[in-house]
RNA sequence: GCGCCUGUAGCUCAAUUGGAUAGAGCAUCGGUCUACGGAACCGAAGGUUAGAGGUUCGAAUCCUCUCAGGCGUGCCA
């Protein structure tokens, strides 16, 4: 079904084409009402309408309501204040609605968008020679996310690309193959038999060569040219050092439950041999301009500070590339080869000016046209408890192995305190799925706009807007089904018996309706913190339904049975929800 | 200097992008209290939306200015 905001606006459409022929496109305007006196819903285009047509909006909108025919889900519509018009579902509507949503369990009665896309998904991107750190996180989070939810929304699972662009290609790789050849000369010489167990101390012992040894520095920059120049022995080594890093950041999307895989990654190795091809392309289009000795583009309406025309520049005096290049070979690829519709960047909100420019450059060069769509998600940083970038006591990146092991630690102790007779390995299984949900539902609950404070004791917080909050919800519904061994196939072959009649039950069905409305919402806006919206309020609607509406000890049984798909569908509904999150749920907690 | 972002209850955040009396969660106070899982529910209190103007039927949201903080602003990513 498509969600009520549409059904209602498309009906009243037609209604306003007529009365306003000359307005293009009069839209209704209907928004889920804040207040409940004001009915479910409620059309705000009216007065607009009026305005443009100057006529008086009250009696523009009985114009509508005479003519509008809704009967068959709303009461009658009401006009209130100065030209709103109110709308209350019918129960009969609602539980017809619900029955068929409970009947579609992998869509929950949501539609397929009209308009399946193309997307590419470019996010995480993390440097290869270095172990994932907490600057990571958002990008890897968020991005996940939104290809999940697009995944979802267009129903095309296959035209959702995800692409990981990582950092494979510069200094930092040239000095762990110097280090690799200093140190480990028989691995060197046998490249299968690299093996690197801890990458971070791998880097950082290179680093400090790097820093403290002018010989070892320049061994390190040749090596990083003879890697440009694709000479063999360095590729052979950097292939396998790429292969083992890789290892440790599959690793940790593993932990955290990213869908990323090796096929999804295409970093800047992969577009190394088109550098060269970008610029002249460039210079043929007569887009390029050679200053100060370097090759840059000078887009329009980018200034510097001292209000100079500001460049992208794409090849450094010294005739090297930087990652404006790469980004612009990307931007070309995804759009000519890969035929995006959507490119979606997810990256830190300091990345704006550069992409800014990336997509004016790339629309100048006609890379990409007008009708493929260039979206910059930006975010803000991860704060410490000092309002700081978030770091260790010592000053350094917390890594993200760390991070991630912290979180379990901690929830495993709650689920200690909570549940001390389940068996170990469950136990084990429920910290790992609460403590990485709290994590990353932190992460997304937020306007993604702006710094947020890494605060463990909130988002392990069991109470409030968190993800134990909606775990605990979805438990306490597996916990009515155990206790009355209800069999979910048998329950669903009945799902006729639905019937809506307490407020909690009202409340709970139409919010369990509005579940696609987000999913189009997240899909169009790229919000994520609008679904853990949505899902809080459906835990909380949840959680009055079960104190106020006995399910098991209903006096009826059609009364249990209707409560038990009411249930049912929530829990569906949450474990979806908390899916597209990338968040686990467990049947006890 | 210029540009971008942010500023909402004591704290952390919403407000479906211009809609009705600005809503939640923490924390505080009060109630439910042998419970289909209390990791819960119900209620109270808490606001000059940083400030000042403006636009209109209607502004936290749009425009102008001011204040405070963050980020960016040519060879890092």
């Amino acid at each position: 079904m498509k969600p009520i905001i549409d059904i209602l606006e498309q009906r009243i459409a037609p209604i306003l084409a007529q009365l306003a022929p000359d307005i293009p496109n009069p839209s209704a305007i209907v928004k889920p009402s804040q207040d409940p006196r004001f009915g479910d819903y409620q059309a705000n285009g009216i007065m607009a309408l009026a305005k443009q047509l100057k006529t008086n909006p009250r009696e523009l909108a009985q114009q509508v309501v005479d003519q509008l025919n809704v009967s068959d889900m709303c009461e009658p519509p009401e006009i209130a204040g100065p030209g709103f018009i109110n709308f209350r579902l019918l129960p009969a509507w609602l539980t017809q609605k619900l029955t068929q949503a409970i009947q579609d369990p992998d869509r929950l009665g949501v539609d397929t968008l009209s308009d399946p896309k193309k997307v590419v998904v470019d996010f995480a991107g993390p440097n290869l020679a270095k172990e994932m750190h907490v600057g990571h996180i958002r990008s890897t989070i968020i991005g996940d996310v939104i290809a999940r939810i697009l995944e979802f929304g267009y129903n095309e699972p296959n035209n959702i690309i995800r692409q990981s662009h990582v950092g494979d290609w510069g200094l930092p790789f040239g000095m762990l193959v110097t280090y690799l050849r200093e140190n480990t000369p028989e691995a060197a010489s046998n490249p299968e038999n690299i093996k690197i167990a801890d990458l971070e101390e791998f880097y950082r012992a290179a680093k400090q060569r790097f820093d403290s040894d002018e010989t070892f520095k320049q061994n390190a920059y040749k090596a990083t040219v003879a890697l440009h120049e694709h000479d063999q022995d360095t590729l052979e080594i950097w292939k396998h050092i790429v292969a083992e890093s890789r290892i440790h950041a599959q690793a940790i999307y593993d932990k955290m439950n990213i869908k990323l895989r090796v096929e999804d990654e295409r970093g800047e190795s992969a577009f190394s041999k088109d550098l060269p091809d970008v610029v002249k392309s460039l210079a043929d289009a007569n887009i390029l301009q050679e200053s100060q000795g370097a090759q840059c583009v000078f887009l329009d309406g980018f200034k510097n500070k001292e209000g100079n025309p500001l460049p992208l520049i794409v090849q450094k005096s010294d005739g090297a590339y930087l990652y404006a290049t790469t980004d612009l070979a990307a931007i070309r690829f995804r759009a000519k080869q890969l035929k995006a519709d959507r490119i979606i960047y997810v990256t830190d909100a300091r990345q704006k000016l550069h992409f800014q420019m990336i997509f004016a450059c790339a629309r100048q060069a006609q890379w990409a046209p007008e009708n493929v769509s260039l979206e910059h998600v930006p975010f803000g940083s991860v704060l410490g408890p000092d309002n700081k970038p978030f770091k260790t006591r010592s000053g350094e990146n917390v890594k993200l192995k760390d991070l991630l092991d912290e979180a379990t630690q901690r929830a495993l102790k709650v689920v200690e305190a909570k549940n001390p007779d389940l068996p170990p390995e469950q136990k084990q299984q429920i910290a790992q799925a609460v403590g990485i949900g709290a994590v990353k539902y932190a992460d997304l609950s937020n306007n993604l706009v702006g710094d947020y404070v890494f605060d463990w004791d909130k988002m392990l917080a069991m109470e409030g807007n968190t993800a134990p909050y909606l775990q605990y919800a979805y438990a306490r519904i597996q916990s009515i089904f155990r206790k009355g061994d209800i069999d979910t196939d048998q329950l669903l072959a009945n799902t006729d018996v639905l019937q809506l009649d307490a407020p909690e039950e009202l409340t709970l069905a139409k919010h369990l309706l509005r579940y696609g409305e987000i999913i189009e919402t997240v899909v169009r806006d790229l919000r994520p913190h609008l679904l853990t919206n949505y899902l809080f309020e459906l835990a909380q609607n949840f959680s009055s339904f079960y104190t106020n509406c006995p399910v098991l000890k209903a006096d009826a049984e059609s009364t249990i049975t209707s409560r038990l798909l009411l249930c049912h569908q929530t829990a569906h509904t949450l474990a979806h929800g908390l899916n597209l999150l990338g968040i686990k749920t467990i049947k006890q907690m």
